[in-house]
DNA sequence: AATCATTTGGTACTTTAGTATGATGATTTT
DNA sequence: AAAATCATCATACTAAAGTACCAAATGATT
């Protein structure tokens, strides 16, 4: 927020520079018009550039493309993708077991089912199995 | 974002129309300079923004700030970093004994003492919370 | 030289995770 | 209607993870 407003700060301040720069070149007419216009130009293109530079932050936060279509694809059904999340939060399985409530037993089945499909030994490389697949949002 | 450029576009505009006011009464003039000279400011700043947007590849490669003045803010030694970044990648305790060269033993007590001082109940959760401290990379 | 943090490793123990197998009701598909 | 899939739960078991101590060697700091 304090780069937007700093941004803000720079921005209007080009501005101001780029309108006194211009009144004197109107008035005397020792620079040439099209060299001003030019250099605004360049001036803004850039601060665009820059601008938008800032912007990964906020599109990491908005960007989450969980393929779902992969989900499906490797025969996870909904309440084992439900686990699956669950399991990448951190949690337990007697806490997911909670949070669903269901028994820690279905939980285990649906873990074991999960790490089938996703070839993995442990929850721990079912995470990172599903996070390269794109399944879940990280 | 969409409402940052289109206020910065209404700020522009806004100062333009002061501007404008304030020349009047110097200047009768044709034309104004400084419309022309916003219209360019407005058209390359948006067009330095969306030039900027077809290079979403790069982004992605470069945005991975692994803060590494936290993990020593924590308390977390090199070798417990260490351990932390193959317990993400979804490896046993004995695997990381294996790859680190030493005892299952001395895995134990790192992985003991990295959910301690990361406040995590289990390894998962371990997982979560350094990735929301931005300690391992994502 | 003494202190401190780190790294290493051990034993013994409790807890959690994961496997194997079976079973039941509900829903969907054939 | 029959078959398949899904979600549920259970028991019994093995494997892995994690805790609670302790201890010794190393390297840096005071």
């Amino acid at each position: 927020m304090k780069k937007t407003i700093f941004g803000f700060s720079a921005l209007i301040i080009a501005l101001l520079v780029l309108f006194q720069l211009s009144k004197y070149t109107y008035i005397s007419g020792d620079i040439s018009i099209e060299l001003v216009i030019a250099s605004i130009a360049i001036v803004f293109f850039v601060i665009g550039i820059y601008s938008n530079k800032r912007l990964p932050q906020q599109k990491e936060h908005t960007s989450k493309p969980v393929d779902l279509e992969k989900v499906d694809a490797l025969g996870i059904s909904k309440r084992e993708y439900e686990v699956l999340v669950e399991i990448s939060k951190g949690l337990s399985n007697r806490e997911i077991a909670e949070t669903l409530f269901v028994s820690e037993s279905t939980i285990k089945t649906h873990v074991s089912n999960i790490l089938l499909k996703l070839d993995a030994k442990r929850r721990t490389q079912a995470i990172q199995k599903a996070k390269e697949l794109q399944i879940i949002s990280f």
